[in-house]
DNA sequence: CAGTGGTCTAGACCACTAT
DNA sequence: TAGTGGTCTAGACCACTGA
């Protein structure tokens, strides 16, 4: 009854319990950065419970990067990092379902092709390698937002599903159809304008400002199984990125 | 001497130890996805140790991605995830550092000025409120790629110093010229085409794609408090996002 | 039911920090 | 030197899983 911090008869774990005070004690500013927490042994004390307890809630702070340990001296409140910007680009379908839109991926092409010296150039494969080339379109209420190319070399030979295809994520394709297993992935992220093409395809005037993403697959041996392109149009896309500690709050304003 | 794995006199941590073993294990293929970790009870018998420091170095792989728990079954390795991207936009001046290059920020203008209609909707702060307005010009070796235009509320009316202009930090800024603390942080990261403005500062043609950074800083209390907006290059600037297990591998392909 | 991971305890010794 | 966080132990009980 002393304390209502901790209820040891609790469903939820005492960690737990303790990582959410300090979490609340931390958001409203009652402990500011750079204030020292209570060593680990006055916690397990005042609220008995063992040290390793309340060592694994402040763990569970310092990976919210809410607070820093300094061997020797404490525990102490960090300051929110604001600078470093994280762009989330998630699933694309569940990006527009959220939104409380309709997604659909249209299958515009496919081919089993013989690479050609490019392309051969850019899967680190010799030329003439067969290998499996389509484009899609991705559509949210019936309006094209995204346009995919995607090649992926074609050794097993395997039957291709349309259901395959248009499955928005090209690693597990490249699993389906190629011997190799993907295990890295690169991106990159690049702005451009609308070719005439890709302009036709997303229903846009050509030279509108378009996000334009490269991906390739790699094996765990670090050889390249896989690559596509992706275009978004710029006049519907944004990568929006929260940092801080009431981000909840701010996604609402 | 049987077991190479774990040397219990070695000042490096047990947990660390066993972490780095099946971290080995996994990334060379000896352990695949969905192949299941020895139980806890099994590893801490073999290596004559602790659960709990079996537990601590599982917990390391679990953070890194590298494994799942599921309760009453056991651990199992998990699969790359690829097709989450994350990209990442850190501090632009160690960015051009580490590329070998000589960062340069340069005050194009700084004034004091009073919130018309449209920045007073921006900050959420009444029209005439006196904010903090400047521009600079970020350069690589003498060549412009960064244009940056910031508004800060200026409650305290303290001096200003060029060098917290220049600061790339936002945040800072607004921490030393408003009596709010920041809290949070809105990165929103378009595409658009140079103004004629911008293409001048940065020396370039005018319609060039560019990337468009707004920010927007957030007191604990999600009041406004800065607000900036950076052009990045679209010739000069891409986003890279790596994935998976073996990615020191690909950075280097 | 036996086996698994999840939580928790009450100790211990260590390296590091500040005085 | 006293106090801090970092590591580690050898137990314990629990909820959950699958046969």
């Amino acid at each position: 009854m002393k304390d209502e911090i901790v209820d040891k008869n609790s469903i939820i774990p005492i960690y737990y319990q303790l990582f959410k005070y300090f979490e609340k004690q931390i958001r409203s500013g009652r402990l500011q950065p750079g204030d020292a927490l209570p060593t680990e042994m006055e916690i397990a004390a005042r609220y008995d419970i063992s040290r390793m307890t309340v060592r694994r809630a402040i763990s569970e702070l310092t990976s919210a990067g809410m607070v820093y340990t300094q061997k020797g001296k404490g525990t102490f409140v960090a300051r929110p990092r604001l600078d470093s910007v994280v762009f989330n680009l998630n699933n694309f379908f569940d990006e527009i379902k959220q939104k409380g839109m309709n997604p659909h991926a249209e299958l515009l092409e496919a081919r089993i092709i013989k690479a050609d010296e490019k392309l051969a150039e850019r899967l680190g494969i010799d030329v003439n390698t067969r290998c499996l080339y389509f484009r899609i379109v991705i559509t949210a209420d019936g309006e094209p937002l995204a346009y995919e190319t995607k090649y992926t070399i074609y050794s097993k030979q395997t039957p291709i599903l349309e259901s395959q295809l248009i499955d928005p994520l090209l690693s597990r394709l490249a699993a389906a159809h190629s011997d190799s297993i993907p295990s890295s992935s690169k991106k990159v992220l690049m702005v451009s304008k609308a070719t005439e093409d890709e302009a036709e395809v997303l229903g846009v005037t050509s030279g509108l400002p378009v996000f334009f993403m490269s991906q390739t697959i790699y094996d765990a041996d670090s050889k390249i199984i896989a690559w596509g392109k992706t275009i978004y149009r710029g006049d519907r896309y944004k990568l929006i990125s929260y940092e801080g500690w009431n981000v909840e709050d701010i996604k609402n304003s």
